[in-house]
DNA sequence: TAGGCCATCTGGTCCT
DNA sequence: AGGACCAGATGGCCTA
């Protein structure tokens, strides 16, 4: 179903401990919360003059300034529209370890093999459910799934991928490894399927 | 210093 | 004509 894993080394130091207290020391909570510095107001715009590019060395002043201008802004506001949506996309994924905050990249790729694995989960109910009436519940319906619960779990118990696969980058950080139970309902009607945390983020199409 | 991620600016294209 | 959308360019910030 899934492809390779891919390696993001620089993605994984978002779930550091030590990363993670820096951008709580910085105590920025708009725009980028990945460690960085706050950028500039929304609403200071670039020195153009000092643009070398000369694309961006346009006239800024009379009709086409003024237009290019409000152009700028629509932009910057679709943008913003945009950053939104994706944020409004990471609170409905499970809970990162340590608040750690996915990239835009890693963000629809979650979304994407959480997705499909909140199918896969479905699908195996619904197979469960077939040969042992296990689910009197309606598990046919993705409403049903009411949490995730992260917990510890090996490489190899997360059935994607191999331990080579994760070696490497767990001696860059101390990432844990992290797998989710999707439950139904109560915890007795755990499905049992367990999904790798890291593999929904790194799996690619 | 290189590479990753990001915000912003910009001009082109398409649509209303 | 003006707005939405897009992709390229640029520079800032950060970590390895």
């Amino acid at each position: 179903m899934y492809p390779k894993v891919i390696c993001v080394p620089d993605a994984l130091r978002r779930f550091s401990p030590t990363l993670r207290n820096r951008v709580n020391e910085a105590g920025d909570t708009s725009g980028d919360s990945r460690g960085q510095l706050p950028r500039k107001p929304a609403t200071v715009t670039r020195d153009v003059s000092s643009v070398k590019n000369p694309k961006h060395r346009c006239e800024q002043s009379g009709q086409r300034g003024r237009r290019r201008t409000k152009a700028n802004d629509r932009e910057r506001h679709r943008m913003h529209n945009l950053n939104s949506a994706l944020d409004a996309l990471r609170s409905i994924l499970p809970a990162l370890p340590e608040d750690a905050k996915l990239t835009k990249i890693e963000t629809l790729r979650f979304a994407r093999n959480y997705i499909w694995a909140l199918t896969e989960t479905l699908r195996m109910a619904d197979q469960h459910a077939h040969t042992q009436d296990y689910l009197a519940s309606d598990l046919s319906s993705p409403a049903s799934v009411l949490s995730a619960e992260w917990d510890s779990a090996s490489p190899s118990e997360c059935g994607y991928g191999t331990n080579a696969d994760f070696s490497h980058r767990s001696s860059l950080t101390a990432v844990n490894e992290m797998s989710c139970r999707i439950f139904s309902g109560e915890e007795s009607s755990a499905i049992p399927v367990t999904f790798c945390f890291k593999s929904l983020i790194w799996k690619t199409t």
